[in-house]
RNA sequence: CGGGAUGUAGCGUAGCCCGGUUAUCGCGCCUGGUUUGGGACCAGGAGGUCGCAAGUUCGAAUCUUGCCAUCCCGACCA
């Protein structure tokens, strides 16, 4: 048939292609780098979203926009921030386009439209938003400004993937502005939390929050917050980051408030974003060869429902019977599709679903109407039963929680199976190469031995994880005494 | 950006080395019919600037050069 599935086991990275554009979530576009997000991978997306923005506002944060466009001067004023993404930004130059005398029908960029200063596409958006905020910031009365912005965000990386890295991706940034260091740093990890319960709770992805080195440290920030996911391949994944900004951004942009004793003080600053990777994430946390597997809770159809047709007299038949099926699942809240199409039959809509990751799928036919039963398949164990029709919408939405329960279970087992202890370098090594995951290994604290360690194993230091265990040892490539061990693996 | 591979209809492909009428086959698609419990069958039909652009040649899918895209390995990757 057409839709063949790469295997993992025979080339991961082809695998995860073939999910992601025969599964439909995404396809390539005319633009370098850059990915369609096609309607069943964007109605992952509005879930992700929704669910987040819904978390976001209830710990106190309010949505705005800001614009795509940063002035070059603006960009460059917090130095490490513009010195990191520099070399990733895409810029405007030019206004107008005009046609060529030289070439009829074509269009050459006008040479009088130079703009006076470049625009730089937003890789991120603390410039333009510290730069507004100095205009809404003047007593510690308008503090905190707790702001998130759903938008865009381009980065010219050199070699793009689908969801995991592409030119423009689609994200949530937050910016908070406080009074005090303390409440900065709260913020920072309260985020972190809200980003590990949305990933575990709703993504069914388990994570590692931890704190990066300053190595790994976002460009600009004081303190870098991490979620850690482990992919089916044993390489990690980034799957969100919280991070405190100090002042740099409010002495950058002049951003002071007058305290109570009616003094000047520099305003602390957080910033927090996930994206469209989470996708990835999601991709090859779950699926199997058989393609994708959607967490219940954030699928874009939670319940497929196939007839089985014998002739034209038992359409009627079936199709009523599953008019009250489909009542009964939306007042339940769940999301259904009956898919009556026929240019196809039953086997091929089973594997067609099957590679959506559509959890749960109603097969019904005359003869279980006969019985008053359906076949339930959950996609997740690929398992099939026959069902009572009796309090059949009830008894689906349990099978959805379990099927929520279950596969995060699953990536949690996986998960803590790959995280390994390496007390030797010989040991971390091999471990790298032969199980890899995570490995656990003590490391001297310093930048010098962590680019060491990357350059000879390609493995960088995913995070130092919070609550540590603080326990004495010497680091695994110079011997020199540590105080704790950090994770370490090949990342995406 | 460096090394390697690939690019022929929506998808997967044969042909390319060794240039020569109308570019092969399967799936999918359209029409009609029979079907429908794990990727249906019969009959008829539509669909191609052979990735793009130059060049060589009487003649280019085939040879040459450049460019583009994808994949793999590097470098890069908050």
């Amino acid at each position: 048939m057409s839709k063949e599935l790469t295997s993992r086991a025979a080339d991961y990275s082809q695998w995860y292609n073939d999910l992601v554009i025969k599964g439909e979530l995404a396809d390539y576009s005319a633009v370098r780098g850059c990915m369609v997000i096609k309607p069943y991978g964007y109605a992952l997306w509005e879930n992700m979203r929704d669910q987040l923005d819904k978390m976001f506002k209830e710990t106190g944060h309010v949505n705005a926009y800001f614009p795509l466009f940063v002035p070059k001067s603006l960009f460059e004023a917090e130095e490490k921030n513009a010195e990191g993404f520099a070399k990733e930004c895409a810029v405007v130059t030019h206004y107008r386009l005009k046609t060529d005398p030289n070439n009829k029908g074509k269009l050459i960029v006008d040479p009088e439209a130079k703009l006076e200063e470049e625009l730089v596409i937003r890789p991120t958006s603390e410039a333009i938003i510290w730069n507004t905020y100095k205009s809404w910031i003047q007593s510690y009365r308008d503090l905190p400004i707790l702001v998130n912005q759903w938008a865009n965000v381009v980065r010219w990386e050199m070699r793009t993937r689908l969801f995991l890295r592409t030119a423009e991706f689609l994200w949530q940034e937050g910016h908070t502005a406080h009074a005090t260091k303390e409440e900065a740093i709260i913020e920072t990890e309260k985020m972190l939390d809200v980003y590990a319960e949305f990933v575990e709770n709703f993504m069914a992805v388990p994570v590692i929050k931890g704190i990066k080195t300053p190595n790994e440290r976002f460009a600009g920030a004081e303190d870098t917050y991490c979620i850690e996911a482990l992919m089916q391949d044993g390489k990690a994944l980034q799957a969100g980051t919280s991070h405190f900004l100090g002042q740099n951004f409010a002495k950058a942009f002049d951003v002071q408030f007058l305290n109570k004793e009616n003094k000047k003080e520099f305003v602390w600053a957080t910033s927090w974003g996930v994206s469209t990777r989470l996708i990835g994430a999601l991709i090859m946390a779950h699926s199997d060869d058989q393609g994708l597997i959607m967490p219940p809770r954030i699928a874009p159809l939670q319940v497929v429902i196939v007839p089985i047709y014998k002739g034209e007299e038992s359409k009627p038949v079936i199709d009523d019977k599953v008019a009250s099926l489909i009542k009964d699942l939306k007042a339940l809240g769940i999301s259904v599709k009956y898919d009556n199409s026929d240019n196809a039959r039953p086997g091929w809509k089973f594997a067609e679903y099957e590679l959506k990751g559509v959890p749960v799928r109603v097969a019904m036919g005359l003869r279980d109407i006969e019985n008053n039963v359906v076949e339930l398949a959950r996609r997740d164990t690929k398992e099939k039963k026959s069902v009572s029709f009796d309090g059949l919408a009830g008894y689906i939405k349990d099978l959805l929680e379990e099927i929520q329960e279950n596969i995060f279970q699953r990536a949690l087992a996986f998960r803590n199976e790959n995280i390994r202890e390496a007390n030797t370098w010989d040991e971390f090594v091999n471990l790298l190469d032969t199980k890899a995951g995570f490995v656990s290994a003590h490391w001297d604290g310093t930048g010098e031995t962590e680019d060491k360690i990357k350059e000879q194993t390609k493995a960088t230091i995913r995070c130092i994880p919070l609550n540590n265990k603080q326990e004495a040892g010497t680091c695994i490539l110079t011997g020199k005494p540590s105080t704790q061990r950090v994770l370490f693996a090949r990342a995406y």
